[in-house]
DNA sequence: CTGGGGACGGGGCCC
DNA sequence: AGGGCCCCGTCCCCA
């Protein structure tokens, strides 16, 4: 892998104003749970996450990599990224015509894992004022979108849990019980085979297995995915960096699956429990 | 045994 | 409140 790969950030108005729409968001989304979650480290130059375990575990200040701080590119300053469009034509990857442009732009913020962006439109890019929860200091957009998270925090005793009458899970939050309830729900029958899915993306999702629609492209190698947290497994596999160790015989894994399995084989065989891996 | 990919479920957040 | 979209994670299969 290029250490460009690694290390070059994104100036996402490069690209072109139409895709911003149905895209937008999602972009914006996924660069800041990608700060939350930790996962920018995917993509980064590996000297923190290697070695000592609890270094693997900090995540870098995401204000220390974009001067511009948090939901901003830091300015025009950006380099521009290895084309996102390189091994493709016309929105197209090896020749896959079920490949949008869209979709195989979106693919690239995959692949950088680090690009973010304003949103358009939305309250962040208009400077009005979020409403920030007093308990974890998430903010949102309104106070109803404020409210509805505020649920989360109650306890799982509390008066307002609710259980649920098919499997008994209890929850807290209206919405969240709402959503557990819609998976007993298996409405959306996919024509082809009968099989049944909770939700209609769902549905989506299995469809493509039926018409080989393949439209989350690798900007790396070009390699089309039907889904899209595959082609997340996949770029993963042209990361050189393992940072999932095996706590007894200190092999590391790209992939937080490949480290379970390892669990799960020889290395643990007659032993105790397994330690805690890298990442709990 | 490891690496990789296909398929899918569940829950969170936004509009 | 509902719909849509997203990410995370897992299971399974195969090379």
């Amino acid at each position: 892998m290029p250490r460009s790969f690694l290390v070059k950030k994104v100036k996402l108005d490069d690209f072109p104003a139409g895709l911003d729409a149905p895209y937008g968001r999602a972009r914006a989304d996924f660069g800041s749970r990608l700060h939350e979650k930790g996962y920018i480290s995917d993509y980064m130059a590996p000297s923190a996450f290697e070695g000592d375990p609890e270094a693997a575990l900090k995540v870098p200040s995401p204000d220390s990599l974009y001067p511009g701080g948090r939901g901003d590119f830091g300015g025009g300053d950006s380099e521009p990224p290895d084309s996102p469009h390189s091994g493709m034509a016309g929105g197209y990857i090896n020749g896959d015509a079920a490949v949008s442009e869209g979709y195989a732009v979106d693919a690239f913020f995959i692949t950088d894992g680090r690009s973010r962006r304003k949103v358009s439109g939305g309250a962040a890019a208009r400077n009005l004022p979020r409403h920030t929860c007093g308990e974890c200091g998430k903010s949102y957009a309104t106070s109803s979108n404020l409210s509805r998270h505020k649920q989360t925090h109650r306890s799982l005793d509390s008066k307002m849990a609710k259980k649920c009458p098919t499997c008994g899970k209890v929850y807290v939050s209206m919405p969240a019980m709402a959503m557990h309830l819609l998976t007993h729900d298996l409405k959306h029958k996919c024509q082809v085979c009968g099989k049944a899915f909770s939700r209609p993306w769902l549905l989506q999702g299995h469809m493509r297995s039926h018409t080989g629609e393949k439209p989350f492209g690798c900007a790396h190698c070009g390699k089309a995915f039907a889904d899209r947290s595959n082609l997340r497994a996949h770029m993963q596999t042209h990361s050189a960096f393992k940072h999932f160790k095996c706590k007894r015989c200190s092999k590391t894994f790209a992939l937080k699956s490949y480290l379970n399995k390892h669990y799960e084989s020889a290395c643990f065989k007659g032993a105790a429990a397994p330690l805690s891996p890298l990442h709990p």
